[in-house]
DNA sequence: GACAACCTGACC
DNA sequence: GGTCAGGTTGTC
């Protein structure tokens, strides 16, 4: 599910709720979603206060007392819901924190999730981070250019995260719309025009959606439970023969890089 | 590159 | 019964 808009809105609705507070107890259902073992994991995480919240690509970071960090990476389904006294838990919790004031639940139906943990100071040497490329909101309109000089299809190549990290299905497809370039494009045929477009474009869709706290397709919800409304802004995603808002044309539905992929056969070149 | 695997559920 | 699903990884 999150992607990076998304994970920033868990990040940014979970902070107030949970820097300061120190975790008394961890309670692991579902034994595979935490690394390591079960039992490291919840006594390494017992007392350890949370000191602040961050993102990098799709992944939420905690720093922890006694240079500790958690990694949550949400995969498709994963939730992070804090809960107030009496609050029940989210269906599927598989993971709950108790707190010294309130509980959090770790919720994920299909189980794809993964929480780890990691010495803070050496982040930079975990395997899934260390290989991360750079962030789309602060990478500089040349920079981007120099990603696009391969020979790869453009919608293969922004899914890579360790090109770019955090965009994925959704934004990929609304940023190529906006672009109005085609997800099979090879990317080192674009002009220095439509690259800085394309720049421009998912700097705009990222933008909006973190401004409309994420897009709430079928489960995703923000760190109070709370789903988002960028969906309701979608150009593509999910359109399927309904009317592209620019020329009519039915939105084409296919499969790019192993993922269902929507556009417009008529704006995107 | 394509495809299966990891899971559960929604929808036709 | 079949298809599809905000992701990643491993195997041809």
């Amino acid at each position: 599910m999150p992607e990076l808009p998304e994970v920033e809105t868990i990040k940014r609705t979970l902070t107030p709720k949970l820097v300061g507070r120190e975790i008394k107890d961890v309670q692991v259902r579902l034994e595979k979603l935490v690394r390591p073992d079960p039992r490291t994991f919840a006594s390494q995480l017992k007392g350890a206060q949370i000191k602040a919240l961050r993102r990098r690509g799709k992944v939420l970071l905690g720093k922890l007392s006694q240079d500790q960090a958690f990694l949550i990476h949400f995969r498709l389904t994963g939730q992070l819901v804090f809960l107030s006294p009496g609050q029940p838990e989210p269906a599927y919790t598989h993971i709950l924190f108790h707190l010294d004031q309130g509980r959090l639940a770790y919720a994920d139906l299909r189980q794809f999730g993964r929480l780890e943990l990691w010495p803070w100071s050496r982040l930079d040497e975990h395997p899934f981070l260390s290989r991360l490329g750079p962030e789309p909101l602060e990478i500089s309109t040349d920079a981007f250019k120099g990603l696009l000089q391969r020979s790869r299809r453009l919608k293969d190549l922004l899914l890579d995260q360790e090109i770019l990290a955090g965009l994925g299905n959704i934004y990929v497809d609304e940023s190529l719309f906006c672009a109005g370039l085609s997800p099979t494009r090879k990317a080192n045929t674009l002009s220095p025009e439509q690259a800085h477009r394309l720049w421009l474009c998912i700097r705009k869709i990222l933008s909006e959606a973190i401004a409309l706290r994420g897009s709430s397709v079928r489960n995703y919800v923000d760190g109070h439970g709370q789903s988002g409304r960028f969906q309701e802004r979608h150009q593509v995603y999910r359109r399927r023969d309904k009317p592209c808002p620019r020329c009519g044309t039915p939105i084409a539905y296919t499969r790019v890089a192993g993922r269902g992929t929507y556009f417009c056969p008529r704006c995107q070149g």
